[in-house]
DNA sequence: TTTTCGACTTATCAAGTAAATTAGTCGATA
DNA sequence: TATCGACTAATTTACTTGATAAGTCGAAAA
């Protein structure tokens, strides 16, 4: 493949993206991308075997981002709380995003035929390592507890993820208004350092 | 109304949780219920005035059965953890009780024209209460830091439902075998204590 | 007066269908 | 290798209908 054509992917992507994030997954035509990239629908396909698929890269790419932002929080010279800590505000800006493209709207986090499936699966096992390394460098540099259950991290996760969901079921109720993720944040940072201090080394 | 008719009330509430908890709100009809306590259909809509209604009255019951258990909690004579790990137990069993009446199906969860709105939101309140009292017997006694965070038993609260929200969404996957809900019954006890260390006075 | 019920109406739901939209294919072409 | 026009096939939507079950009502039994 050329690097014209990569150019050529990239902006699909990237039109893509945007509609998705204005629109939702299924209120998007190719037509319209296809449009917006001065090109005919068919060729998309040259690019992109699918709909899903397009769609399905474009949430890859920003999985990747958030990816790359901790592998270099890891990196940083600070102590373990504080990576817990900004690790769950990463967190809550890259599911904003996906809130935005209509990834993880009620219809599709709760359909069970969801393309994501795998992805999310996936991405979960890469969170799990991730954690599990802030939590393995707070217990080797003495800030947290050496007899902390092997489970701890999937349950912080689990933590996470189900405050989060709280908060897409009251999105779906209409029961939600504009500082419910501002509220959200601030519960998982506060249920973060009570969590934090349980494990700690006193 | 008369003796002989509470007792029939009862009748009629019992047949229906037996049939609702087998097979769920819609696929009991109230013809089977009247079949059940040998009655007209039309004569249970002298008690209940709604299939609705005489749901919603199987649901409170298992409720108030619920906040009978923990008001008598809050009598025991142990510590205010121990109390927090026994009210988590109580609201799992009463929770799984509502998952057989179907009242917990993703379905009727994800419905926002659920009929349980105003119910939850009440039980939602009543819930905050009584953990509320725990916390701050925790706090009067000495167990628990005095200067908790005042948002401490809403999130605790949140955590809670989230956890089980999680695992609703997985039952709707099929991604859950039978230890599903052993399962999360042993992270909530795991994250309830260290939530609870975290909390203490160390 | 309280309670029951048969016979009725009305609302809801499931299955099917037709029309329209859009995903995806293919052969031609530059 | 990359593009596209013209096609097909799959999905979605809106509508129809038939059936089932919710809910009403007036009469009558207790």
């Amino acid at each position: 493949m050329s690097e014209i054509s990569k150019e050529k992917e990239k902006s699909i992507l990237n039109a893509a993206r945007k509609r998705f994030a204005h629109y939702g997954f299924s209120k998007v035509t190719m037509d319209e991308i296809a449009g917006d990239v001065e090109m005919g629908k068919a060729s998309l396909y040259y690019y992109f075997p699918t709909k899903e698929d397009l769609f399905k890269a474009v949430v890859v790419q920003e999985q990747s981002e958030f990816v790359n932002n901790i592998e270099s929080l890891l990196r940083k010279q600070i102590s373990a709380a504080e990576k817990l800590n900004e690790y769950v505000e990463q967190r809550l800006k890259y599911f904003r995003d996906l809130v935005n493209l209509g990834a993880l709207s009620v219809h599709s986090v709760f359909d069970i035929k969801s393309m994501f499936k795998k992805l999310f699966e996936d991405f979960e096992a890469q969170e799990l390592i991730l954690l599990g390394k802030i939590i393995e460098e707070g217990k080797s540099n003495g800030e947290f507890s050496n007899d902390l259950s092997k489970d701890f991290v999937k349950i912080f996760l689990h933590i996470l993820q189900g405050l989060r969901f709280r908060v897409v079921k009251l999105l779906n109720e209409h029961k939600a208004d504009e500082d419910t993720y501002k509220n959200l944040e601030c519960e998982m940072k506060i249920a973060t350092n009570y969590l934090i201090k349980g494990i700690s080394c006193k």
